[in-house]
This record gives structure tokens, C-alpha cells and sequence, in this order.
DNA sequence: CAGTATACGGAGAGTTTCTCCGTTTAGCAA
DNA sequence: TTGCTAAACGGAGAAACTCTCCGTATACTG
């Protein structure tokens, strides 16, 4: 990639982060472009569609989901509270700007989306957490990740549309968490 | 309502109906405009909003909603397959257009909303519901009706999104009612 | 049947998305 | 250094949708 074109493909990076936090994951893409100093069309050719900006976007947060992820399987905490927290931290990460829980819900049954790669990570990073439960016996067993992700974010969606407080999230998970355990 | 002023009002509710069901509920309201035979103008008399268009179409469904719980309600059936069917009932209904789900969870936190009393109905439905399973001594005592709107509703919102099997749907609502069961 | 309040509807302004294409520039080779 | 070329730029503008204004038309009333 020439010089000016990587220079100007950070920029739009940037200023995605910052216009995504501000006015959510539905903010018009010009006013990106706008900030970063570079014209639409600029824009629209590093970025043909607005997921691949979010996919640039959102790589970042995988990391921390990822660590979140080891946390849990390492945990010596009783099974019930470390699938709470887990699942707390899931549904923050994936909420971090408005309307992103939303995209990830599409992305996950759409193998064509530019973020479905990340929701990958996400299945992958809670089937770790899932098979720690499960060799201790304490998960039910017709249940996968994948059915996890689809459940913890629904309550992700939710939590967003109606912008939930952290306590209702909890007590939702709460019920999912029971669900899944093992009685 | 002058007559003609009452003929268009219908117009525009059967056309935004056939429109929403084959173009789900963010079709442009320009074309039930054209599809109802009147211009814009009229069309945004009627309803200021996409919601208050919406909350015209919905209200037919409730009275199904209502006939549901009160068959969930009278039921001889076991608790768990009462709240089973209940819950694949209630996703069903409010899913009956692309995108419906998702204007529920938003109105569901949102008093202001025009279809909130919509969202009071499906509310006082499922505590209908609960309060059979709660008198039963089945139900799990923190938990009330405005979260397990929630909580099916979430499952609503990743079904529509993703375009999920029923059978999907079924394995996702059995998990949250173990959870809401009382074991 | 005339007068008036009410309703109609379409032109058009404002927004956002996305593209086309003439202009500019980075990187390279002589 | 200079000149060439492929790559990238950016803005004008078309297209889609939302929403409003206001001149025109029409339903009701007396």
C-alpha cells in the first residue's frame, strides 16, 4: 500500500473510533470522512461498506475478550459466578458504542459479513469458558457457543436498544446462567 | 374524522400492513404513501411517525397475544411445556415482520414511544402467565414480567436478525425456561 | 347552494449513501 | 534530479428516503 494511502486508511480508523462512540455504530459515514480529513470517496474505497470499517473497528476488542476468556477458565471461583461475570463482560465488550450489539446479532447468522471472522472469536472465546464448565460436569448438555453467543446477545441487544442498567443485564443473565447450568 | 379523511386512514393501514410483511418495518414509508394511492402529505397527517403507523398495524395482533396467554393460562399441561409453547407463541407474534422485534425492545424501554402500550400488553400478558407458574410454587421469586419481556424478546430480536430455524428458537427458550423454573 | 373548515397531494428541502471521473501525487527508473 | 506511470485523492452529484409547506380541492353545515 502506497504511503499516503496507509497514512490516510489510519486516519479514517481514528475517526471512526471517535464518531462511533459519539453517535453510535449507525453514525453517517461522510461525518467520518469529514474527520479524518479525507473525501468520501476516499472513505468508500478503503472501506467499501460500513461493516468493514466496523470490522477495522473492532478487532481491537477481541483481545480483551479473549483475556476476559482466560480469566474465566482459570478461575477457582464457583461455576455459577464465573459464568455471571463472563457474561457481563461479554455483553460490555460487544456494547461498547450504540447499536453494536445489533451488527454483531446480524453478523453471527451471516457467514458473508466482514465481521463474521470476529464473531468467530466471540464463539470461540465462549466455547473455552463453556468446556471448562463442562469437563466439571456442571453444564447441561444440548447446548453450544453458538447458541450462548445467540443468547447473551439478545441480551445484549436489548440491554442497548432500551439502554438497560448494569443491574438489569444482571439479573437477565442471572436466568440464562441457571438455564445453563446443570441442576 | 371527515369521511374521506377516514377512507384514506384505512387505505394507508392496509397498504403499510402489505408493505411491512413483504419489506419488513423499515420499508420506506413513501411507497405505502404511493401503494395507498395518496401523497406524503397525507400519509404523514395520519401518522407523524413510522412508529404511530406501526402501532395502528399492531394492534390486531394483540388480541392473538391475549388469546395466547389465557391458553397458556388454562392449560392442564406440564409447567415447563406450557412456558415452552407460551414463550415460541409470544416470539412468533411479535416477530410477524422483519424488524418488529427490534421496534418492540426499543419501545419496551421507552414510555414516550407510541407503541409503549403495545409493549404493557405483551407485558401483562406474560404476567398472566407467570402468576399461573408462580401460584404453582414453579417459578423462580426474583425474577418478574417485564424482564422475561425482555429476556424473550432478546431472542426475538437475534432470531429476526439472523433468520433463524425454529427449532433454533425452541433450544434457546428451553434454556430460559429452566432458568426461570424453580428447581 | 354557498361558505368554511378540513383534508389533500405534490413539489421540494434536508439527509445520507455511494459513485464517477478529472486531478494530484508517490514511488521508481533513467 | 527529472520525468513517467500507476495509484490514490476528493468533490460534485445522482439516488433513496424523510418530512414539510402551502395552494388546491372537497366534505359538511346552515
Amino acid at each position: 500500500m502506497r504511503a499516503d494511502a496507509q497514512r490516510n486508511y489510519d486516519k479514517i480508523v481514528v475517526a471512526a473510533a471517535e464518531v462511533f462512540t459519539q453517535r453510535g455504530m449507525d453514525a453517517p459515514l461522510d461525518e467520518i470522512a469529514t474527520r479524518a480529513g479525507v473525501g468520501p470517496g476516499t472513505l468508500y474505497r478503503h472501506f467499501a461498506t460500513r461493516e468493514d470499517l466496523i470490522d477495522a473497528i473492532v478487532k481491537s476488542w477481541m483481545a480483551q475478550i479473549d483475556a476476559a476468556a482466560t480469566e474465566a477458565v482459570e478461575s477457582e471461583a464457583p461455576t455459577r459466578e464465573v459464568l455471571q461475570k463472563w457474561f457481563a463482560t461479554y455483553v460490555a465488550r460487544i456494547s461498547r458504542n450504540r447499536g453494536g450489539p445489533s451488527k454483531f446479532a446480524t453478523a453471527m447468522g451471516n457467514p458473508a459479513s466482514p465481521i463474521y471472522s470476529k464473531c468467530e472469536v466471540l464463539r470461540l472465546a465462549n466455547d473455552r469458558v463453556l468446556n471448562r464448565l463442562r469437563d466439571a460436569g456442571a453444564l447441561r448438555s444440548d447446548v453450544n457457543a453458538l447458541e450462548v453467543c445467540r443468547l447473551i446477545g439478545g441480551v445484549a441487544v436489548v440491554a442497548d436498544q432500551a439502554e438497560l442498567a448494569d443491574s438489569d443485564i444482571a439479573s437477565m443473565l442471572g436466568v440464562i446462567v441457571d438455564g445453563l447450568l446443570q441442576n
